[in-house]
RNA sequence: GGCCUAGUAGUUCAACUGGAUAGAAUAUCAGAUUUCGGCUCUGACGGUUGGAGGUUCGAAUCCUCUCUAGGUCACCA
């Protein structure tokens, strides 16, 4: 049992005892710093079973806490609050009993099962800082679902077919002479990005030399001879034509091996890949099914449709008249293939941009009519979108920041201070430039992180981001410097002793913010919230600071103190290595 | 227009989901190393929580209205 459990239960009895009345839940909260005490009781929700002065009533059931729980041995009461003082005796139990602090605060995982889905690009074009931040977020959330207990399959769904690929197919047949990424020295996404932009170059000429003709412009912009061919090329695709698919399946080859050094870069990774190509049919299918069972509905024209009127929503279309998918009818038949795949799942986490809020309130809905019982254990990991100082990016007008682009930036500005500093003068080149990586990188995660992911983000690359203050490379200094620490105390040792001593303030805090790691990952877990461990983490490490700015750990008083607070800066450096692998931020020994 | 989301120090973010005097960082100013890494630490300055009502012991948080910004209401994905 937990102290809050045991505080819980003796308060419940102290009411009972001295007023005769039944408390449902007491609640807690963290001490204020400006007053005396580690944990609070609120008075105050005590008023509707006992009447009487909330003073009072806290007095009495301070008075009543001390004799009866051992670690609490003082008390104070602050209008409605009552202030608890634990003892020395307690916080260093806690830190003796911990025999791992590698996993302190991670659970093993479990049967239940969750599929986190980030990412899901297009194949027309590179990844950009959206998708940075898409991937950062739901890679963190997959590895903060695991660390609570549960197992986890991490997945992307690629859009790799529609009218957006044959664009760049088009215009990479027209102007591309035979170039490849072998032949030009390009990343693959690049090269067929670039032949995305140049369709749209020819396209936009051409719509305007119509407009000169005097055809009206919406008349132009869908009679425009090469969007006309592109199409030609998309029936051609559907209805199997060799070369078309050849080549197809060629650039989207190139694109997925750009994508792939991405990734890598970045730092994530998947357990499975969907293909839309492959679960439009499977939607299909079910779409019938749901027909059959009096889900949805035929129109005159033959399209089908799912009211949903009576749930507050608009009617939806879930098949064309034409009998082709629509986006719902493949995510529907995607959901269902990956539940098949895994028959362990119990829900899935959609890391998806909110302009997509609706279409998920849909998809969930339409899942739950067709009958399936995890879909109610279906969540939209919906995220503000990145904009920059200019406004929203927008790939055709070459205003988007790029993430390779992007990654090479923030290593190189890492590089330039860590330079300057000229601490690391004896690193290999090779070390050097991991160094700068997971600085660099860090820097862009935790920034990215640690706003809580429904608020926007305004991006700014002049500025670009912070490496001082509530940042990254912070964080991750504090951990070097604790490195040191470790490597200059020789033999570590045990704790062992350590009943003997009296914590000094800081070191008390310390513990105190310690001892909430693990309430912290299972917080994050349940609120899909990477922000609460990027929170807690500069927590932690600010405590830690100031510890280490006011207390001596090798001039230590006595060796007992000394063992201990080198153990407490093992801890904590353990710690934060472990949230930060949370966030998918690495960690240097020196920086 | 209907629906959804966000609005908090100059700026970037918090606030344990209704609790104490709304906290950090940054910027600005003033301090700290015979000590273990100064990318550090200790202070000061900075607020009508977009605005107006309401609910109650208590509101940044809940309700109503309103303003601003964005999103969404496609046989696009």
């Amino acid at each position: 049992m937990t102290l809050q459990e045991t505080l819980s239960q003796k308060v419940k009895e102290a009411i009972s005892d001295l007023y005769q009345a039944t408390l449902e839940t007491v609640e807690f909260q963290a001490t204020r710093k400006d007053f005396e005490g580690d944990i609070t009781v609120v008075v105050f929700p005590m008023l509707r079973v006992v009447k009487g002065n909330p003073v009072a009533i806290g007095e009495a059931i301070g008075a009543y806490l001390v004799k009866h729980v051992t670690p609490v041995i003082n008390f104070n009461v602050v209008k409605g609050f009552l202030n608890i003082v634990l003892s020395d005796g307690y916080y260093l139990d806690f830190f003796g009993t911990t025999n791992n602090w590698n996993t302190f605060g991670t659970l093993p995982s479990g049967n239940d099962a969750m599929m986190v889905e980030y990412a899901s690009p297009n194949t027309n074009k590179p990844l950009h800082l959206g998708h940075v931040r898409n991937v950062l977020l739901g890679y963190s959330v997959a590895q903060i679902v695991k660390a609570s207990g549960k197992k986890v399959y991490k997945t992307q769904i690629i859009n790799d077919r529609g009218i957006h690929i044959c664009k760049s197919m088009l215009a990479w047949q027209r102007y591309g002479g035979g170039e490849t990424p072998e032949s030009s020295g390009k990343k693959g996404d690049k090269l067929v990005g670039d032949y995305y932009v140049r369709f749209d170059v020819v396209y936009k000429k051409e719509v305007a030399d119509l407009v000169a003709q005097g055809v009206p412009e919406e008349n132009a912009k869908k009679e425009a001879p090469i969007l006309m061919q592109a199409h030609e090329m998309l029936l051609k695709w559907e209805a199997g034509d060799q070369d078309v698919v050849t080549l197809w399946e060629t650039m989207n080859g190139w694109v997925y091996q750009g994508f792939d050094k991405t990734y890598a870069d970045i730092g994530v990774d998947f357990d499975k890949n969907y293909y839309e190509s492959n679960t439009y049919l499977l939607g299909k299918e079910f779409i019938a099914e749901g027909l059959a069972a009096g889900v949805f509905v035929k129109d005159p024209d033959g399209s089908l449709w799912c009211d949903l009127t009576d749930e507050g929503l608009d009617r939806k279309i879930v098949l064309r008249a034409d009998g082709t998918a629509v986006y719902m009818t493949q995510d529907i038949g995607t959901a269902i293939q990956r539940v098949k795949d895994y028959p362990d799942i119990s829900g899935m986490i959609y890391t998806v941009g909110n302009e997509q809020d609706y279409h998920f309130q849909v998809l969930f809905l339409i899942l739950k009519k067709l009958g399936f019982e995890w879909a109610k254990n279906l969540f939209h990991l919906s995220y503000g979108m990145v904009d920059l100082p200019g406004g929203k990016m927008k790939s055709r007008e070459g205003t988007v920041v790029d993430a390779d682009d992007l990654i090479k930036d923030m290593t190189a500005t890492a590089c330039s201070i860590s330079e300057a500093l000229g601490k690391i003068d004896d690193f290999t080149k090779q070390e050097k430039e991991t160094l700068y990586k997971t600085i660099g990188l860090g820097a862009l995660k935790y920034y990215i992180l640690k706003v809580d992911p429904k608020k926007r983000i305004l991006f700014n690359p002049e500025e670009s981001v912070d490496f001082q203050g509530n940042t990254g490379p912070f964080i991750q200094y504090t951990y070097a410097r604790i490195q040191s620490i470790l490597r200059k105390a020789e033999t570590p040792k045990g704790a062992s002793n350590s009943h003997i001593l009296v914590l000094h303030p800081k070191e008390k805090e310390v513990l105190k913010t310690l001892q909430l790691f693990p309430e912290t990952i299972q917080l994050a877990a349940l609120n899909y919230s990477p922000a609460l461990i990027a929170n807690y983490t500069y927590d932690l490490v600010k405590e830690f600071n100031s510890f280490y700015q006011n207390v001596p750990i090798f001039a230590a008083e006595n060796p007992a103190e000394k063992a201990f607070r080198i153990a407490l800066c093992s801890a904590v450096g353990a710690v934060i290595k472990t949230a930060f692998s949370l966030l998918g931020i690495q960690v240097p020994a020196r920086m």
